[in-house]
DNA sequence: CTGAAAGCGCTAACAT
DNA sequence: ATGTTAGCGCTTTCAG
């Protein structure tokens, strides 16, 4: 920095134009009248020397830093790695840009916890992705009153945080009527890890389901586990080695459900002749495995988009109405890996 | 912002202990020398008031901003959604966070150009992710000798830019070596956007390890396109129809390489008993592909971490030697598309 | 229409 | 060991 090119500042200009830094400043914001005349001169040396204001002394004045925070839990390098919240950031990073703002990435750690950004004013407002529940900074956010939004529930009921998520529970309700269609009665389901809200609901849409289909609800057939191919493999085979296995495997994501069919077929079952299996997300990865994956889609770009929306309108207080808390559709997809149960 | 808790300042701080701004300021860098006691002191005010330092008020004063951009071209909406370049972006954002360094997310476009976030001094430097050749900002940079570096090459031969990319002739050269000892003559290669540095390398290694085998290259056999499936499974399948067909397809990356493989199934042709088929990048996908995708490795996450080392680096002038340019080795990973030629 | 002065919160000399 | 002063580059009253 110290290196590069001397910057150009305000003052530099108001002396060679021979005005007051003000009169610069009205034809550099556009604010004010200026004498066409003058405004044209300053504008000829601006160009010229190549001004542009420094946003850092701005903020300074202004209180304001023009960028939004986006947090993300260090110990979650699989957000990164994972098809489905890299959609989401899309959607964040895409909105954002539409409105000059800024987009801070930071992964959270005990060196610098996320308060620090707001308390530093280094951000205008804050997006969660991966936060666990009972988090010890979440307090401090509400009392503050400080703009943030999560893209995921952080608890099953009331709570005063805004959030963007899908419908779980429906997806979910969706994969069953179809499975339930083609005469499947005894679903498993690979839900996935069981700390958070997202599976637990998953599950509620599970079990309300088949309830209401008149099915009994087997806990044997629920698991708990990561959201990964291995895990989905390792379960799907003890599921079928079972004395009474099921027809159906519904699983919490695609990762899941593509390890399972993996594992299945590599263990010599058809899918879905033997054994049919649902995802949940609908990654791109779904379109291309084989068979192509049934899946309960997300929309993940829409999330991140309606994320980064409400939250620059809580900053420029278009908005106030804490909180704001928003169910996205969800849809099922059905492809290949489902069919008539064989029994 | 404004609604929030009022924000607590040096001044206060010092108002209330009735000391001068200074002493606190010693206390809270831990700089200079002050008395246990007053430290003592002035630390038990500071933690009750929740005093925190603003960042935006240092960055004006130090001309720094301990923040890094990262520039995405907004047209590239394909690298949000692309796992490889998401595993680059997590190379640069674990580096960064250990050196409590922010990471600026900047989707290039008109209204804001990349330049302008070191000309607003809002960056200390830049990581370019997917810069297309002969961007008219780039010459600025060099000029203004301002820290930045590139995770791709954006010219073959000699320029000054710092990068750091992987070995796409070696890689390239090791697959064709592996296709030849399975007695494979006649290869295509579907090799990626013509525009981009990475995909020419690609075919100059394609055509060297062609050459040094004794095999003259046949232009006809290569093709250059989007890095989609689509692209792969068309051009696949106009390969496999024309009078005399390869019997091995190379791929720019593994999306066209899975493109392919799905193409070629649809239409009747067993891979890799009727064609080998070998990608690009090895991401996730590759190994979930049925067959399993025999594939060219980068590192993505190592391309990331270096870039944003070095980077660091150059901003803390520990190193000044422009232009730094490093190569990161790729390898094959063979795994169920290839086999020995059916001729 | 234009300007002077004050101050955002902090750091860096240079006192004391 | 502590305080004073002068900015960083900009915006915002308030005056001309």
């Amino acid at each position: 920095m110290q290196d590069s090119k001397q910057m150009v500042t305000l003052k530099n200009i108001a002396d060679i134009a021979g005005v007051s830094i003000k009169t610069v400043s009205r034809v550099v914001n556009n604010d004010g009248e200026v004498s066409e005349d003058t405004r044209r001169r300053i504008q000829r040396i601006i160009d010229d020397l190549g001004y542009y204001p420094n946003t850092i002394a701005r903020n300074l004045v202004n209180g304001r830093s023009n960028t939004v925070g986006l947090v993300i839990q260090h110990s979650a390098n699989y957000i990164f790695s994972h098809p489905f919240f890299n959609e989401v950031m899309r959607g964040i990073a895409e909105t954002l840009s539409e409105h000059n703002i800024n987009l801070l990435i930071h992964l959270a750690n005990k060196d610098m916890p996320y308060s620090h950004l707001y308390y530093q004013r280094l951000v205008d407002g804050l997006i969660f992705m991966s936060i666990p529940v009972n988090d010890p900074n979440l307090p401090e956010l509400s009392e503050n009153n400080f703009p943030s939004i999560f893209t995921c529930r952080i608890a099953e009921e009331n709570n005063p945080t805004c959030w963007v998520d899908s419908d779980f529970i429906d997806g979910m309700e969706q994969a069953i009527d179809h499975l339930y269609s083609l005469n499947h009665r005894r679903m498993a389901l690979l839900a996935g890890p069981e700390n958070l809200i997202s599976v637990r609901l998953r599950v509620k849409g599970y079990k309300k389901a088949l309830t209401e289909k008149g099915i009994p609800v087997d806990e044997s057939l629920i698991y708990y586990m990561d959201f990964s191919s291995d895990a989905g493999r390792n379960l799907a085979l003890q599921l079928m080695k079972s004395p009474n296995p099921p027809t159906a495997i519904l699983c919490g994501d695609d990762m899941i459900a593509i390890g399972a069919v993996q594992g299945l077929s590599e263990a010599g079952w058809q899918v879905p002749q033997d054994v049919s299996v649902i995802g949940f997300d609908d990654i791109e990865l779904a379109r291309f495995s084989t068979p192509p994956l049934t899946s309960v889609r997300q929309d993940a770009f829409l999330k991140g988009q309606i994320a980064a929306k409400t939250l620059y309108r809580m900053i420029t207080k278009e908005i106030d109405e804490k909180p704001f808390q928003q169910i996205l559709p969800t849809r099922l997809i059905i492809r290949g890996s489902t069919a008539v149960s064989p029994r």
